[in-house]
DNA sequence: TAAATAAGTAACTAACTTTGTTACAGTTAT
DNA sequence: ATAACTGTAACAAAGTTAGTTACTTATTTA
């Protein structure tokens, strides 16, 4: 599996508007912290826009800003807008009907998977990008 | 991300191994079962053999047994078998420096990523080959 | 009104991963 | 000797990702 880093980059995007609070932040700006391409980051932008997370705003002195307050952002919020797949996949064809394997282990998998992502999310949705901004603040 | 299905092969083969307890079992049996290619099959069977839950022979009546009792056989442990990536990548290159949300980023959300993982994984834990070898028979 | 700045978006490349496939060498039971 | 296996190499096809260039559209401001 290839794992992709726009979860990565949309929660350092995010952080970057929570510094800024109400001010337009251009995508060349964050790419220049996150050392990408402005274009990657404006895709991102998409999703986060497409999810409720952000506005943007073309033109002169445009960019993007939050739509909510950074307490109300939650990492899984984040995760859900930029990530489509599950972590883990079934069988790319469906497994032999007449085994008794074959015939059950979808069903069974399905439901631990379930599970083990609810427990990876539930850990997501407990940290919010206020804590993350605050965590940095600290830091310094 | 591009999910593997290694995993999941890797569940099937050794559910498997364990309905046939003590006997060996060819690749294209387990590989008539999902649906797939006893050569894919052969080498999932590699990495479970490197990580110590199979054993295999070549030859007439040839194929894999199990080298533990299915109770003691985690999700966890066939994962780390099979799966060697992070579910969550970082940036692909090192953030700004010079910013103080590049400076920081990456090691809170290795903190926070590796909470998440470590939640997923716990589940897996919780599972044993046993434990979905009696579920399949429960249902019938 | 012109110029400058920004998002939105299409098109493309390079690198990488994954599954599936063919082929064949080596091993072992019968 | 033969047949049935694993082990393994080599390759193709499909998909994803990050990065890049280039262009259109919107908006501010001088």
């Amino acid at each position: 599996m290839q794992t992709s880093s726009r979860f990565t980059f949309a929660i350092h995007t995010l952080t970057m508007l929570a510094m800024t609070e109400g001010k337009n932040v251009p995508s060349d700006f964050i790419a220049e912290s996150a050392k990408t391409n402005p274009v990657v980051i404006r895709r991102i932008m998409l999703l986060l826009k497409k999810a409720g997370l952000i506005k943007s705003q073309q033109g002169v002195h445009g960019g993007a800003v939050l739509l909510r307050k950074p307490e109300n952002i939650t990492l899984l919020d984040i995760y859900k807008a930029v990530e489509d797949k599950n972590v883990f996949s079934l069988h790319p064809n469906i497994p032999n009907p007449q085994c008794i394997v074959g015939r059950n282990i979808q069903n069974i998998l399905g439901d631990i998977f379930n599970n083990a992502e609810n427990a990876m999310e539930s850990v997501l949705a407990g940290i919010s990008i206020a804590q993350i901004k605050n965590t940095i603040h600290d830091k310094v």
